[in-house]
RNA sequence: GGACCUGUGGUGCAGCCUGGAGUGCACGCCGCCCUGUCAAGGCGGAGGUCGCGGGUUCAAAUCCCGUCAGGUCCGCCA
């Protein structure tokens, strides 16, 4: 880890009370008189005459001895005074940084006595999260947090010095922003000054950084927080960072340059190891080789396509447009109730059903179609699946959409490692269709945002077939993970309202919603295009962490409360009054 | 809104399926002993609303229903 180590800034760390962290100390300081502070992590007595004291602060542990007795306990904060000196021969310890030194004839201040810790501070103590988040500032003392956090800090700062060295400018947008209503539910602020009206939080810069297009600043970046009232996930908070970021007189390519740039610093920065060039491919091909947008490139398998195979088939399970199939290595072991679960799950998600062949050891076919299938049919599965002795082979035969996003979930579902295990595997996933289906009144729901500029090829298509119709939208997909996404914007009017014709949004609507967009973009827009990527994901896929709480100080849970905070909570009916508010009583 | 998993001294678990005294393990905590340990060691000790409520039963940590909390996922996240 390249991160700001305690070697580079140990210096700067000294202060009026310490001469050097606990995890700084080497050989070099024998014979120096030192004064170290922390936290007493573990005590070892040996009766009156001598104690060992394992002290950790930021940068690690380092043992002081003590020739007599002490009256600690676990989390105490003191202050030791004492002189550098090897360990005696054979009391070396090799498991920690300073191991071949100790602090002896310390004498040891107590500024602040502390609790028993409700749990063991040391990483190989397992405690359940509840726990942790309701200490957070406990959990923060342990080395795997300390190491998280301090792995983000130098992301950030690896983000910050690739966006400036491109001519970035840095620019804040408001946190009180206006409704806009579209897209994710956002939190909003009671205005005390006007009452029963509201700012909200932003769920993203977007339409700021339009502005500051239009507004001449040319390249624009922001670490930025967004807000969105939505159900919380392993990967998805209230609250998330990301870096936003806007160029102008760009095309999409100059954008994913910028980006990729910035991701590759602060991949090298965090892991040591700087990744090759990020790969593209379109969503199409995203869809039809992995069934999902956003493919874990770190599993092998692909879907394979057998709808040739059953284009004329008796078998009426497969008679459907597209028959995509699924390999699962060793999956011949599933029992008949975990087949039958998977099978609820591809009906959960619109398929008419799921079918499973179970390759036997002597090459046959175990499952309920088998005995349906011709021969030919038998080896196709097999083989165009590349399926070995002891594989099983989903498949799921429907519309070509369907076929693949059922596989894809299993397929993800089945096959995927943890998040943060293996070689990480970027990918750009371009070519985004423009719409994504459409909503109950029949009209075209954008598949990014509304200001998405079309393909250059398909500007006739948005006119006669929308849905058909591409956009310049792309995303940056590291590991199965969506990290972020961007597109180049529509800057002409014209356009614009064409789009938002094609989204059954009325010119009074566009206006209301959007008004000072647009008439921004009468006064002389810039051909401008942009991202934003999460750096919580990007951080805890570093991290080897599973979930991006790993990576923030204070998460919240599930149901979005903060454990520690008991947020969120009442306020006073005074502040209530002050804000114009009434609350309902929650139906019961 | 929905599905599934989890909830047992301070912490992490076992016990639950197949009901029979809150029993057990590890860590931590408290006391005593101990001059080279480092997850120190030895001896002794304290600590429990088995998440909560209801039901079944002679009897419930265990079975059933409800509920709360945490987690994973679906919906949602332009």
């Amino acid at each position: 880890m390249t991160t700001s180590n305690e070697q580079t800034v140990a210096g700067v760390l000294a202060t009026s009370m310490r001469d050097l962290l606990c995890g700084a100390l080497r050989p070099e300081h024998v014979g120096q008189q030192v004064r170290v502070c922390g936290w007493v992590a573990r005590r070892r007595e040996h009766g009156e005459h001598l104690a060992f004291i394992d002290l950790r602060d930021r940068s690690g542990i380092v043992q002081c001895v003590v020739d007599g007795s002490v009256d600690l306990r676990s989390e105490y904060v003191v202050q030791v005074t004492g002189t550098v000196r090897p360990r005696p021969e054979g009391t070396l310890n090799e498991t920690i940084a300073t191991g071949a030194v100790e602090i002896g004839d310390c004498k040891v201040e107590v500024l602040a006595a502390a609790e028993p810790p409700p749990f063991g501070l040391e990483d190989r103590s397992e405690v359940d999260e509840q726990i942790r988040l309701r200490y957070r500032y406990l959990d923060l003392r342990r080395p795997r947090m300390q190491r998280n956090l301090r792995i983000r800090a130098a992301v950030n700062r690896a983000l910050r010095a690739a966006m400036d060295r491109q001519g970035f400018v840095e620019v804040e947008t408001p946190i009180l922003w206006a409704p806009t209503p579209e897209g994710a539910r956002e939190f909003a602020v009671p205005s005390r000054l006007h009452h029963g009206s509201f700012y909200v939080l932003p769920q993203s810069p977007q339409l700021a950084k339009q502005l500051l297009m239009v507004g001449g600043i040319d390249r624009y970046y922001q670490i930025a927080r967004c807000m969105r009232d939505e159900d919380l996930r392993a990967d998805r908070q209230f609250e998330f960072t990301q870096l936003d970021l806007e160029a102008s007189f760009v095309t999409q390519d100059d954008v994913m340059a910028f980006v990729s740039e910035a991701v590759l610093d602060a991949a090298e920065v965090a892991t040591g190891v700087r990744p090759g060039a990020i790969p593209r491919m379109t969503w199409h091909e995203a869809m039809d080789r992995f069934g999902v947008d956003k493919p874990d490139l770190r599993v092998e398998i692909e879907l394979t396509d057998l709808s040739e195979t059953f284009q004329d088939s008796e078998v009426r399970a497969f008679s459907a447009p597209v028959v995509k199939a699924l390999r699962i290595p060793d999956g011949a072991t599933f029992t008949r109730s975990k087949l039958d679960t998977l099978t609820e799950k591809a009906k959960s998600l619109g398929a008419q059903g799921l079918a499973w062949f179970r390759v036997q050891d002597d090459g046959s076919l175990d499952s309920p179609l088998d005995r349906f299938l011709a021969d030919t049919e038998r080896a196709a599965i097999v083989e165009r699946s590349h399926a070995q002795a002891g594989d099983l082979v989903l498949i799921v035969a429907d519309e070509w959409r369907r076929a693949v996003e059922v596989l894809g979930a299993l397929r993800a579902q089945l096959l995927s490692p943890p998040v943060g295990e293996g070689e990480p595997r970027y990918v750009w996933v371009m070519d985004f269709p423009m719409f994504d289906g459409v909503d109950a009144d029949g009209n075209p729901i954008s598949a990014h945002h509304p200001f998405t500029m079309p393909h250059p090829d398909d500007f006739e298509l948005m006119k006669t077939d929308p849905l058909k119709a591409r956009s310049q939208a792309y995303d940056l997909v590291l590991n199965g993970w969506e990290l972020g996404s961007g597109s180049v914007r529509i800057h002409r009017p014209d356009l614009q309202s064409e789009v938002f014709r094609a989204l059954g949004i009325s010119e009074e609507d566009a206006e209301q919603r959007f008004g000072f967009l647009l008439g921004a973009f009468r006064h002389g827009a810039p051909p401008h295009a942009g991202f934003a990527f999460g750096i919580d994901r990007l951080v805890a896929i570093f991290t080897g962490a599973d979930t991006i709480r790993e990576v923030i100080a204070f998460p919240k849970t599930q149901s979005g409360t903060d454990l520690m905070t008991q947020a969120p909570s009442t306020i006073s009916n005074s502040a209530l009054l002050e804000l114009g508010i009434r609350t309902i009583p929650k139906e019961s």
